[in-house]
DNA sequence: TAGCTCGTTGGACAA
DNA sequence: TTTGTCCAACGAGCT
């Protein structure tokens, strides 16, 4: 008897809910394989570091809701035309699917795979499904990608947003899930996220309703205040697949139909989702954007090389007590508030006059929710060199946004200790405390705590100026 | 077509 | 203390 077995190859979509490729493999082949490749093709983007811990953890997490179904999900390493060939024909595969990526380099690889696949007669097919809309279906009235936000929100808001699939029926038994990344071990210092974090399909969906239930209401305002942390914590969900944004937009959606006051907050939230989609946009649309400046003049800018400023920003030890309690955030969870990773942006990419790309590429190691268009993306558009990029005078002040953001300190006093009995007057300067005020907190500058490394005015200054010669 | 408005997230300084 | 104004130039997107 002929038996047909369908694989799906998963990428950014660890799920089994409102996962196209999964739902249309269950639906037309009698028995079903997972499978996940860490690649290592050239032009594929690896995890970084932090990334690469949840991954492990993501697909443990997945291998088991896989099980359930009766669905086996392999893991291997190598290269990913190499490791398919292997599978299909280890497995005896008649048909592949795959829900789509988006940086071009993903792009080719998956079309040679898939033109190369085809030639074999296996039947391919790829999936909409990690996107609100696919890039190349919103467009702007001259026909082109859109690149300023408003209008690409505009017209994406009155979209038809597809309704996320259904968790697909058993193809088989259970089956005892497999050993996922036997030879891998999570590093020691990952360690410190363990407990920080819920991983996997179930997480994403407890993390959204726990959301919607308690912090939508505070969300517009409360967003921009890092020690009240009213966000979704979504993004490292939303970065592997372990839910979907349309689940998002269709979840936010269906509960503020029955809260009406409640619009005016899901419209803000969902705009934040659009902002995902709206770099993806540009990473589909536009040459490797972790690479190239999106305004190709931003190429001779020229960026100051400063390898121990640029150490102790990655430390978080600059002086600047926000942006210090950022960037030992970032590392000690692997997260850190959106409002305080525009400041540590700017002051490297500004201030420092650091180029960016060293700043985006320590975030990539470090956040478990790098991601390939939102991590670039959001970086350019603070550099300047990005689209729709805020106007070149924009340039933070970390004292003030300190103060303006994190009033009380609390935020700085949590991830910065060996200031905290300064008092709130001089929690976000204290380099510009009077002796006695710093005395009497205990801090001896330059020795417990550093002293600013850059003068803000001055390199503010220097910032403009440098953008001025572009 | 030509013109108009606006650009996610700000700062400095004057009044 | 708060409010208003200015800070490039440009090009996207709309009317």
């Amino acid at each position: 008897m002929d038996r047909s077995t369908g694989l799906v190859w998963l990428r950014n979509d660890l799920r089994v809910s409102d996962n196209p490729a999964l739902a249309a493999a269950c639906r037309e082949s009698d028995a079903v394989v997972a499978l996940y490749i860490h690649e290592s093709d050239t032009g594929i983007r690896p995890p970084g570091a932090a990334a690469r811990w949840w991954l492990h953890h993501s697909l443990i997490d997945l291998g088991e809701s896989l099980a359930k179904l009766g669905i086996p999900l392999i893991v291997r390493s190598g290269k990913a035309a190499d490791v398919l060939a292997e599978v299909i024909k280890s497995e005896s595969i008649t048909t592949i699917h795959w829900n789509r990526r988006y940086a071009p380099a993903e792009v080719a690889l998956d079309k040679e795979i898939k033109e190369n696949l085809r030639q074999q007669d296996l039947a391919v097919t790829s999936h909409p499904g990690n996107v609100l809309v696919e890039p190349w279906m919103i467009e702007t009235g001259q026909g082109k990608p859109y690149s300023v936000f408003s209008p690409f929100w505009k017209t994406l808001r009155d979209k038809q947003i597809e309704q996320p699939l259904q968790k697909p029926h058993k193809v088989g038994d259970p089956i005892k899930p497999k050993q996922i990344d036997a030879d891998y071990r999570p590093p020691k210092w990952s360690k410190k996220f363990d407990g920080l974090w819920a991983i996997g399909e179930a997480a994403a969906h407890k993390a959204i309703d726990r959301f919607l239930e308690q912090n939508l209401e505070y969300y517009p305002e409360g967003r921009n205040f890092p020690a009240k942390d009213v966000t979704s914590r979504l993004s490292p969900h939303l970065r592997f697949g372990e839910i979907s944004p349309r689940q998002v937009w269709h979840t936010a959606l269906a509960r503020t139909h029955s809260h009406h006051d409640q619009r005016a907050a899901t419209e803000k939230f969902l705009s934040e989702l659009a902002w995902r989609d709206f770099s993806y946009h540009q990473l589909f649309h536009r040459e490797d954007i972790a690479k190239a400046p999106m305004q190709p003049k931003y190429s001779a800018m020229e960026w100051r090389s400063d390898e121990k400023a640029l150490h102790a920003w990655e430390k978080g030890e600059t002086g600047m007590p926000i942006v210090d309690a950022g960037m030992r955030q970032l590392w000690a969870t692997g997260y850190m508030h959106n409002r305080v990773r525009m400041l540590v942006a700017s002051l490297l990419s500004k201030n420092l006059l650091i180029d960016w790309r060293k700043g985006e590429n320590w975030f990539w190691d470090c956040l478990v929710d790098g991601d390939m268009a939102n991590n670039p993306a959001s970086w350019q558009w603070v550099a300047g060199s990005g689209l729709d990029a805020a106007p070149y005078f924009r340039i933070f002040n970390p004292a003030t946004q300190g103060e303006r953001f994190d009033a009380a300190g609390d935020y700085v006093r949590e991830w910065v200790p060996e200031i905290k009995a300064l008092p709130d007057k001089w929690i976000h300067n204290p380099s510009a405390a009077p002796k006695d005020v710093l005395k009497a907190a205990g801090i001896a500058l330059g020795t417990t705590y550093p002293r600013a490394i850059v003068d803000l005015k001055e390199s503010r200054e220097r910032a403009l100026e440098a953008q001025a010669r572009l």
